[in-house]
DNA sequence: ATAGGGTTAG
């Protein structure tokens, strides 16, 4: 219609006097809405003397219609507050609203006023409350309407099985399914969809196969919506061969001008790290939105390959398609994940120069990156930063930090994350309870990291693993064991990471045989095929175990080529029980893979000193110095009231350094009294015995230590951490410090933790 | 005028 000519042809009759009866009048609305913006039609509307039912239910479509969600959901209540009525027709609308917007209470009303005018029993109206209930997380009340109903059609049981499908409750859907073909309704592509999609978004991959078979099997032809559901599943199964398949399904039945079908092969091939082909399937798109640019950007900004990923983002430009927060977060999420968080920072101040503001998912992919490259106080800075924004923080971003904090073994900082995601409400959520077990397990709290367990409703596989891997660490064998078969229990299948836990609390437990039967179970009963880090776990199990021969025997035999871990752990293995044959035999390997560990050096240098080889500790010394290899900066620290406390061998010594060697003299001559004996044979220089308990004295753990001593209250445990494996004499040397002063020490080193306790340590096999 | 299934970022 003509814009000018309908505002004349309104002036018109406003001139001539003409009574505007209902009929012009929801005209008029319908042109402005149509035409001239709904602000005018909104303005035109609130001009008029009379709201008769015709004119809400026009007014309120014209809003629909604009996408003015909000004000259409107000005038439906003005509406029903002045006891208007609208048609069916609208109230579907409405409530179609109502799930876009989340809007529960608005929906309720709705169905206050479609029982109050007798609509209770209108098919369409049903099904949408169906949908509205179920969409806001409300199957209870769903299925009241449900079960209410006098007739149900296709689209009622579609409704209902979409609502309890697209929530997880799966076995509800099967049986609602089950109860549609036993009432007499045939199921369309779309009930069968329903079940795809809801068993695809909730984990259950391999169910989606099953049905996909059993759709086959009733003759159904696959839409364009099974495929993306289908999809999903393979993409998470990582059956690439059958997305091969899915896509030759595409193409024979034509489903590729399809844009969602497009956009889930493109992600199938992006996440199969199979960018050739993404690019192709994006090269032939026939129509392409953002999310497919989005995916193939995010292709190459995670593989590294940034300058194609900036090239893509400019060519879009081009085409006239504006960047999202997506597309702009891909590339965030990139550069961070690489380590590259400089140019992480830049492409969020990009954002900003856009038009756009970086939100919770920017600053949180940063966030996380940092934690993931170990740029662990980059991590703690943006999140600062992300706070003065204004930006609130979500699980994802709690769950990062909390990563962070484990990473550090920082409880205090951990428990204020904790704090702060009780604060925000997050304390059902499984991500943030997951990364609570892990952070709480790797700072030395166990207790409280069974605690969240416990209290996790629905618990993942993650938050299983995790547990598992909790007990592992201390070495509790019997817990680790006993949760595996309660995990088994509840019907969590176990997988590749699970018998990583298990292997590796066998190994902390020296539950040899436990070992044996776990390995070879996992692929015999799970289908699960060890990887080199089981094997790795194997052997030092056993070595540790003291049956260096059987883990000889099993390196020879092991159908992987092994590398460094495996050699490592036999190494570790020789220096516990003093095989200086295998070690060397192990160390030649390692020396040819990773020439440039000093720990290598440094254990060889160990074994060789305690047998007096001081020719062989210069060998490997001089050949440490002709590589130019270095040696790990050692570290250990300490938290006390907020500040974190370093001690180093070679950095500025700790401003109360006199105090600290003052207080460990007097300390070592109260624990010698007790018995203790300095282990000289972990100082591999070739100095007199003086020189050598001097540098004992030395060793930063004994420090941090000493000064938690100083500083802290006896009723609170010393908790220190140390990046590098601590020596035996540490090791006795912290028995006798607990036993001395009696206060409970726990230190975590490079591999483990420790808890001393009236003179004993927790674990078994320490040296 | 009429309901039900699907795609991208941490």
């Amino acid at each position: 219609m003509d814009l000018w000519l309908g505002v004349e042809i309104h002036a018109c009759l406003i001139k001539r006097g003409f009574v505007l009866d209902l009929y012009l009048n929801s005209a008029l609305i319908n042109f402005y809405g149509s035409c001239w913006g709904i602000e005018s039609a909104n303005q035109a509307f609130d001009e008029m003397p009379d709201t008769e039912d015709p004119l809400w239910n026009e007014i309120i479509m014209a809003n629909l219609r604009n996408e003015r969600w909000m004000e259409a959901l107000e005038l439906f209540r003005d509406m029903n507050m002045s006891g208007g009525k609208v048609y069916g027709g609208t109230i579907v609308k409405v409530l179609q609203t109502c799930v876009k917007m989340g809007a529960l209470n608005e929906g309720k009303q709705i169905h206050g006023f479609v029982l109050r005018c007798g609509l209770e029993f209108n098919l369409s109206i049903c099904n949408s409350l169906i949908s509205m209930y179920s969409k806001n997380y409300r199957l209870e009340l769903a299925r009241i309407v449900f079960e209410s109903m006098r007739d149900r059609n296709l689209s009622s049981w579609n409704s209902i099985i979409s609502g309890y499908a697209g929530l997880g409750c799966l076995n509800d859907a099967r049986n609602l399914f089950h109860e549609m073909e036993v009432s007499g309704v045939r199921p369309d592509i779309v009930t069968w969809n329903c079940l795809l999609s809801g068993h695809s978004l909730h984990g259950s991959y391999k169910e989606v196969l099953n049905i996909l078979q059993r759709m086959q099997g009733v003759g159904l032809r696959l839409n364009s919506g099974s495929i993306t559901s289908v999809i999903k599943a393979v993409i998470k199964l990582g059956f690439i061969n059958m997305g091969k398949e899915i896509h030759g399904y595409v193409i024979r039945n034509v489903l590729d001008n399809d844009v969602y079908v497009g956009t889930s092969l493109l992600d199938m091939y992006v996440k199969n790290n199979c960018l050739t082909n993404a690019r192709v399937v994006f090269n032939n798109m026939k129509n392409r939105n953002i999310f497919a640019w989005n995916s193939l950007i995010s292709g190459y900004s995670y593989k590294g390959l940034f300058e194609d990923a900036e090239k893509l983002l400019s060519q879009m430009k081009k085409e006239g398609i504006k960047p999202d927060l997506v597309t702009w977060n891909c590339l965030v999420s990139g550069y961070s994940m690489w380590g590259c968080s400089k140019e992480a920072l830049a492409v969020i101040h990009r954002i900003k120069s856009f038009g756009l503001t970086p939100n919770v998912v920017s600053w949180t992919a940063l966030i996380s990156g940092c934690s993931q490259n170990e740029s662990y106080r980059d991590s703690f800075e943006f999140f600062i930063q992300m706070l003065e924004e204004g930006i609130k923080p979500n699980s994802a971003t709690i769950s990062s930090l909390l990563r962070t904090c484990a990473g550090l073994s920082l409880l205090q900082k951990g428990e204020e994350i904790h704090c702060l995601s009780v604060k925000d409400g997050f304390t059902e959520d499984v991500y943030v309870c997951t990364a609570l077990i892990d952070m709480y397990s790797k700072s030395g709290k166990l207790k409280n990291a069974h605690k969240v367990f416990k209290k996790i409703q629905n618990k993942t596989l993650a938050s299983w693993n995790c547990m598992i891997m909790g007990f592992a660490i201390y070495g509790f064998g019997r817990e680790v064991i006993s949760l595996f078969d309660e995990m088994c229990g509840v019907g969590v299948q176990p997988d590749s990471i699970t018998f990583t836990a298990i292997l590796s609390g066998c190994k902390n437990a020296g539950l040899v045989d436990e070992g044996w039967k776990y390995f070879d179970g996992m692929s015999m009963y799970y289908n699960i095929i060890p990887t080199i880090e089981h094997y790795s776990c194997m052997v030092d199990l056993l070595g540790r175990a003291g049956y260096l021969d059987e883990a000889r025997d099993f390196i020879r035999n092991m159908p992987l080529k092994p590398d460094a871990t495996i050699w490592g752990a036999l190494l570790g293995s020789c220096k516990i029980h003093n095989n200086i044959e295998y070690a060397e035999f192990a160390v030649k390997k390692l020396f040819e893979l990773e020439p440039h560990n000093s720990a290598n050096y440094v254990l060889m240098m160990n074994l060789y000193a305690i047998s007096n080889r001081w020719e062989d500790v210069k060998r490997v010394k001089d050949l440490m110095g002709v590589l130019g290899v270095k040696n790990l900066q050692v570290w250990s620290w300490i938290q006390i009231d907020c500040k974190i406390h370093f001690f180093s061998a070679e950095g500025k010594p700790h401003p109360d350094a006199g105090e600290i060697y003052f207080e460990l003299y007097n300390l070592v001559s109260e624990m010698k009294k007790l018995g203790y004996v300095p282990d000289i044979s972990c100082v591999y220089q070739n100095i007199d015995e003086v020189e050598k308990d001097k540098v004992l004295l030395s060793h930063t753990e004994k420090l941090a230590i000493t000064y938690g001593l100083m500083k802290m209250k006896s009723s609170t445990p010393i908790r220190v951490i140390k990046n590098t494996r601590m020596c035996t004499d540490c090791h006795t040397a912290a028995k006798y410090m607990s036993l001395v002063r009696n206060h409970e020490i726990i230190i975590k080193d490079g591999i483990r933790f420790h808890h001393f306790r009236g003179g004993k340590c927790s674990c078994n096999d320490c040296w």
